[in-house]
DNA sequence: ACTGTCGTTTAACGCGTGTTAATAACCTCT
DNA sequence: AGAGGTTATTAACACGCGTTAAACGACAGT
């Protein structure tokens, strides 16, 4: 019906009082300015009339959008099949909405990243961002540190002194490969979660390798794979391993995903898990409770992941300085069907 | 360094000409009216000074946002085991970029949705919206088609005369019965991917119910069961379904997600797919290639299906009358692992 | 009745850009 | 060289709201 643009001044004329009224009354904090009387009315009038303020206006008058960026730094043909994400954007959508926030969601191509970054803060479409699994040879993050944006890191960057928050990715390896350790086993193979150019995926790498120092076990190279977050790639990789190198009694795939294909590929083999091979997982999807078999797996709190940094950021928008600029979860071995005590009869089987 | 804000008027002053010609050059569509040198010294000097258009001002002066919304039904709580999700979301960011929009998601609860859609939109947040599997008891729809609102939702309301992109879902389902129902099969139950409130779910058990008339089979009501999106609801009402109901061959799931905890629970009670029950999923998101038995399951494509949507909305915002406003997106029964033919071992099994 | 004080309300300016209508510059042709 | 026509540029207003400083009004005390 009412094809005209309500505006405060609409809203003011109805109400009876100026516009400076109506639009103290809308900013929630000097509430105490206004007298309950003329509010009262203010809003009355506000709801007859369908006002809703103007965000363009306002951002542009106050200098704040009141909306914060998700930054993604895989391409869309990797997003597709990450099931982290969702968990990652349930917790944000649900602390966003709760401050009355706004949540933009950006990819950022490699080689793009100062400009994207500086695009997205300077040009004030956002407050602030978030960067989901940061990369090594991000040259946007030392741009991001000598500028002042308020920016929280997924994941940390060694040297980098921006916040983030992040798990301990090497210590949860290396408590993963220990546990397969425990279990006798002691050729274990690894793929790792992603290209080694992200920092979650060389860290967790580390961590094996710790566990295997730790346990006087001398690494091989060829038991180690580079995989590419989804399914698909650790289907290949494990093909690899299994057809140049079996021998192996047990797996650290440090990707729930990846693990995933890992397991097909191990069964296509004619192999079972974890009668013939052992396999430990990382992120503890949602889904990795129902793979078959199910997933050992080291829990990462996406949940708990996602509302920190939001908090953390909404402190840094604020101003506040926060209690602490790196924040890390811990995370735990969750002890399922996907890997046992090694047996005997493996070494007959390879 | 530069720690004023850099503006239209700046680059003016610096490149020697007006702040109405930088407007010029940065709005591309009017490029005619400006010489080339001109620009070129335009360019130059924005580029020197680190200069970004502000949103927000761009918004408020042109009226557009230059943003779409992607709006959610469910509570995070679900969306964090969406595995469609990623799907979506990267069709939509590889658009979006290339359109130079930006993407902003929310989440809408139930019986706030007409005051979210006009909130959005009415404050131009967003130029306009993408709603992603729309609810029939969703009074906001309505709400959009009296205002006239850009909007196209990814999933079919009937009597709903928005503008959808949407698979048929009823003969899909359909199809992917009738492939049970070929391979020997009579006794099929169902497992729906949600609460009938949700259309693709309601559609996809009619599509079920067509196949079982088609073949005069009588419909069974206790084989029928809704699961809620994830795996966890499909293991808990398969294994309902196994402990009360035990006499079906074939099952179809109207869900990979959901499908993935059914596959769980039939393993749980010791019986194996395809050889005691056959199964057939919906979606064939990444995953259901690498499930254990690969999922034969309805190709679902969710990348065209977001980028189909996209470009309608575009249209829409744009103007132009899109050449349809209803967009059906052709599916596939992808032939895997997970049915065979019925055996008569299946009858002593049971 | 007048002054002073405190608590409300308002006038007016600024935020940075898009855009129209008018001006200026330039070129061609007689 | 001047008129007419085209193109390039600019001045000025609009967009809707936040916010400061000033105006206003009520009220108490002398």
């Amino acid at each position: 019906m009412n094809n005209k643009r309500v505006t405060s001044f609409d809203v003011a004329e109805l109400a009876g009082v100026s516009r400076s009224t109506v639009s103290f009354v809308f900013s929630e904090d000097k509430q105490s300015r206004i007298r309950p009387e003329t509010r009262q009315k203010v809003r009355e009038a506000a709801e007859k009339l369908g006002y809703y303020p103007n965000a363009s206006a306002r951002a542009l008058a106050s200098n704040q959008s009141n909306t914060i960026g998700l930054i993604m730094t895989r391409s869309p043909r990797y997003i597709a099949s990450d099931n982290f994400l969702p968990q990652i954007i349930g917790g944000l959508l649900d602390i966003v909405k709760q401050e009355q926030l706004g949540l933009l969601i950006e990819w950022v191509e490699p080689g793009q990243q100062i400009q994207t970054y500086l695009q997205l803060t300077r040009a004030k479409h956002i407050d602030g961002m978030i960067i989901l699994t940061p990369r090594f040879d991000d040259p946007g993050l030392t741009a991001l540190e000598q500028i002042d944006i308020p920016c929280v890191l997924m994941g940390q960057i060694p040297e980098c002194n921006l916040p983030y928050v992040d798990i301990d990715n090497r210590a949860s390896a290396k408590m993963a490969v220990d546990y397969l350790i425990e279990l006798g086993h002691r050729q274990i193979a690894c793929i790792t979660n992603a290209a080694t150019a992200y920092s979650s995926a060389s860290q967790r790498l580390e961590g094996y390798r710790d566990a295997l120092k730790a346990a006087d076990i001398a690494i091989d190279e060829s038991l180690i794979r580079m995989a590419d977050f989804d399914a698909a790639s650790g289907y290949t990789q494990m093909k690899d391993l299994l057809i140049e190198y079996p021998r192996f009694s047990a797996i650290f795939v440090a990707s729930d995903n990846v693990a995933l294909g890992a397991l097909a590929a191990i069964h296509d083999a004619g192999l079972s898990v974890p009668e013939d091979i052992s396999l430990v997982g990382f992120d503890d999807i949602p889904e990795a409770a129902f793979y078959y078999p199910k997933l050992t797996t080291v829990h990462t709190p996406a949940k708990e992941i996602a509302e920190e940094s939001c908090h953390l950021l909404m402190q840094l928008l604020k101003g506040e300085i926060p209690y602490s600029r790196t924040i890390n979860i811990p995370t735990q071995l969750i002890i399922r069907d996907s890997a046992r005590m090694i047996e005997r009869s493996h070494i007959t089987t390879n």
